[in-house]
RNA sequence: CGGAGUGUAGCGCAGCUUGGUAGCGCAACUGCUUUGGGAGCAGUGGGUCGGGAGUUCGAAUCUCUCCACUCCGACCA
C-alpha cells in the first residue's frame, strides 16, 4: 500500500465534509461530546486555543478602555421580557430554572421539590444585555459616567436543535462587551470600531480572512438597530459569522432605564453597543485551515508553536539526544515560544502523526545525526513533508519567528484565494438560482435591492440560503448570499 | 418538531434475512525483534449485544415499546 495516499483523517474533506470536521476534532484531541446533549467537553488542547484567543483579545480591548466584570448566569425572566424584539428573538432557545431544590420521592428517586418552586423563574443567560443594562442603569447617573465599557468572558446557553461541536453548541464560551455612550455617533462609531477589532483579530491572529459588513434587516440581532458582522468562508464554501457587533440605539437603555443627566442638564437615554466572539472561532479555524491529515493551527494561537520529536534508534544515544532536544526547547522558550518535546514512550511514527493531526505549526526532528552535526531538521505543517529542512540550531532559533510568520501568511493567503475564487457576481435572481442549482459553492454577490423581491425568499428557502451581509467595501449596495453554518 | 439512518469491547465494524457457546480490525497489556512519515511476530485482558417487555426449550438475531446518538431540514453565534 502506498503510504503517500494515506490520509490521517477518514473520510477526507471531499468525501464527507461534516464527518471530516468531527474527525479532525477527535484526532486533534480538542473536544468531545458530553453526556448532556448539545453541550461539549473542551479538552485541554482545544481549551488552550481558547485561552490564547482570550489572552490576545482581552489585551486588545483593555487597551481600548474596556473593563472586565462578571454578571450572573441567571437572569430574571422579567428582565428578558423588557425589550420586545429581544425576547421574541431568544424566547425559543431559553433554558429556564424553575426550582431551587431537589427532594426524594417515596421511592427514593430525586424529583423537583414543589415547595422549592421559584416565584419567578430564571433564564440561563442566552446573552446579557438586560442584566448588564439593569446594572448600568444604576451605575450611570451623569454624562460624566460615560462612556462606560464593560466586558465579560463567560458561558451562555441557547438551546439548540441541531448542535455541532464548536460551531453551535447549546452552551458555549464567549466574550460579550457592552458599552454605553452619551451620543448616537459615539455609539455607532464604537460598533464599527469593535468590528474592526474582530476583523483584525481574525485575520492577524487566526489567519482567517473575513468580510466586514452590515446584516440585512431579517438577520439583525433582536433588539439592535444595526448589526455588523465579519463573515468568513469555510473550505466547503459555506459562510460562517465569526463575530458580531451591534449598535443597539436606545432600545435597551429605554427598556432598562439607562438614563443620565446631560451636559445641558436634561435627562437623556444612553446609546449602547454590544459585541461578541465565541468558541465558534475554533470551529472556523478548523474549517478554514484543516486538511485531510487534520488540524493546521494558525501559529499565533497554536498551543505549541514547535513540536520536537527525538528520534532514538539506539538507546545508548538516548540521553545525548534528549539533552540536546531539551537545550533546544529551552532556547525556544527563552524567546517566548510554546514548545512541546515529546519524550513519551511511543513510536516515532506515531509521534509524528500525532503532531500532524494536532496541527503543530513546526515539527522538529532530532536524532543522532543532528546531535553529531549540531543541526536539526524541521518541517512545516502547512507545507508537509516536502518542506523538510536541515539547518544549525542557531539558524533555526534565529529564524523560527520568521517561519511562524510565513506559515501564518501562507494559511491566510490560501484561505483568501479560495474565498475570492468562490465569490460570484450575480446580475439577477434567475442567475442566483442557477448558481446554486448547479451545485456551486461559495457566495453570490448581487445588488442589495434584489432581496426585496418575493422570489428571493423562495430561492433562499429552496436552497437554504441566507443574506450574509452587505459588505462595507461595496458601500452597502451589494449583498452576499450563501449557505451558512 | 418533520424526513432518513445507527446503537454489539476504548474506537471502527461484522454477525440479524434463515434463533443454537460473542466475533473481526485498530487501540490496550506482556515478551522478543524493530525505530528518520502510522513496525513485525507471538501471547493476554477486556461485553448486562442501548433499556424494558413479549414469543421460544433457547433471542444480538423475531415482535412490541421506550431511550439515545448521527445526518438532512425548520431556529440560530
Amino acid at each position: 500500500m502506498s503510504k503517500k495516499a494515506k490520509t490521517a483523517i477518514i473520510p477526507t474533506r471531499s468525501e464527507d465534509f461534516s464527518e471530516w470536521y468531527q474527525q479532525v476534532i477527535k484526532a486533534a484531541d480538542m473536544a468531545e461530546n458530553s453526556p448532556v446533549r448539545g453541550c461539549m467537553i473542551i479538552k485541554p488542547y482545544g481549551y488552550a486555543v481558547w485561552e490564547n484567543i482570550q489572552r490576545i483579545f482581552d489585551k486588545r480591548i483593555k487597551e481600548g478602555g474596556v473593563q472586565n466584570a462578571y454578571f450572573p448566569l441567571l437572569i430574571p425572566l422579567e428582565f428578558i421580557s423588557r425589550e420586545a424584539e429581544h425576547v421574541d428573538g431568544f424566547a425559543k432557545e431559553c433554558a429556564v430554572v424553575t426550582h431551587h431544590r431537589l427532594e426524594k420521592d417515596v421511592n427514593g428517586k430525586l424529583q423537583l421539590a414543589e415547595s422549592a418552586k421559584l416565584e419567578e423563574p430564571y433564564v440561563i443567560r442566552p446573552t446579557s444585555e438586560t442584566i448588564i443594562g439593569d446594572a448600568m442603569a444604576r451605575w450611570i447617573q451623569s454624562y460624566r459616567d460615560l462612556p462606560m465599557k464593560l466586558n465579560q468572558w463567560c458561558n451562555v446557553m441557547r438551546w439548540e436543535m441541531r448542535p455541532r461541536m464548536f460551531l453551535r453548541s447549546s452552551e458555549f464560551l464567549w466574550q460579550e462587551g457592552h458599552n454605553a455612550f452619551e451620543t448616537k455617533d459615539e455609539a455607532k462609531e464604537d460598533a464599527y470600531k469593535m468590528l474592526d477589532a474582530y476583523a483584525d483579530f481574525a485575520e492577524n491572529s487566526l489567519a482567517i480572512p473575513v468580510i466586514k459588513g452590515e446584516k440585512t434587516d431579517d438577520e439583525r440581532f433582536p433588539g439592535a438597530d444595526i448589526t455588523l458582522t465579519i463573515e468568513a468562508m469555510m473550505l466547503d464554501g459555506k459562510a460562517l459569522q465569526a463575530g458580531t457587533s451591534h449598535y443597539l440605539g436606545q432600545n435597551f437603555s429605554k427598556s432598562c432605564g439607562i438614563k443620565f443627566q446631560s451636559r445641558e442638564g436634561g435627562e437623556d437615554f444612553a446609546h449602547t453597543t454590544s459585541w461578541g466572539i465565541s468558541t465558534r472561532l475554533i470551529g472556523a479555524m478548523i474549517m478554514t485551515h484543516g486538511d485531510d491529515d487534520g488540524m493546521i493551527m494558525p501559529p499565533r494561537v497554536a498551543p505549541y508553536h514547535v513540536g520536537i520529536i527525538p528520534i532514538i534508534r539506539d538507546y545508548a544515544d538516548s540521553d545525548k539526544i534528549l539533552n540536546y532536544a531539551r537545550d533546544l526547547m529551552d532556547k525556544l522558550k527563552a524567546q517566548g515560544l510554546c514548545v512541546k518535546l515529546d519524550e513519551s514512550d511511543v513510536r516515532t511514527g506515531n509521534k509524528m502523526w500525532g503532531m500532524i493531526k494536532q496541527g503543530v505549526p513546526i515539527r522538529v526532528e532530532i536524532g543522532a545525526r543532528e546531535v553529531e552535526n549540531g543541526t536539526l531538521t524541521h518541517v512545516r505543517r502547512d507545507l508537509g513533508r516536502d518542506s523538510k529542512t536541515s539547518c544549525s540550531v542557531d539558524v533555526f532559533v534565529n529564524s523560527v519567528n520568521d517561519i511562524l510568520d510565513l506559515i501564518h501568511n501562507e494559511l491566510f493567503t490560501r484561505a483568501l484565494k479560495l474565498r475570492d475564487k468562490n465569490i460570484k457576481n450575480i446580475a439577477d435572481l434567475s442567475e442566483l438560482e442557477a448558481f446554486f442549482k448547479d451545485g456551486n459553492i461559495g457566495f453570490a454577490r448581487m445588488d442589495v435591492k434584489l432581496i426585496e423581491d418575493d422570489d428571493y425568499k423562495r430561492i433562499c428557502k429552496d436552497y437554504s440560503l441566507t443574506s450574509r451581509c452587505k459588505p462595507f467595501c461595496d458601500n452597502g449596495e451589494k449583498v452576499l448570499v450563501g449557505k451558512a453554518y
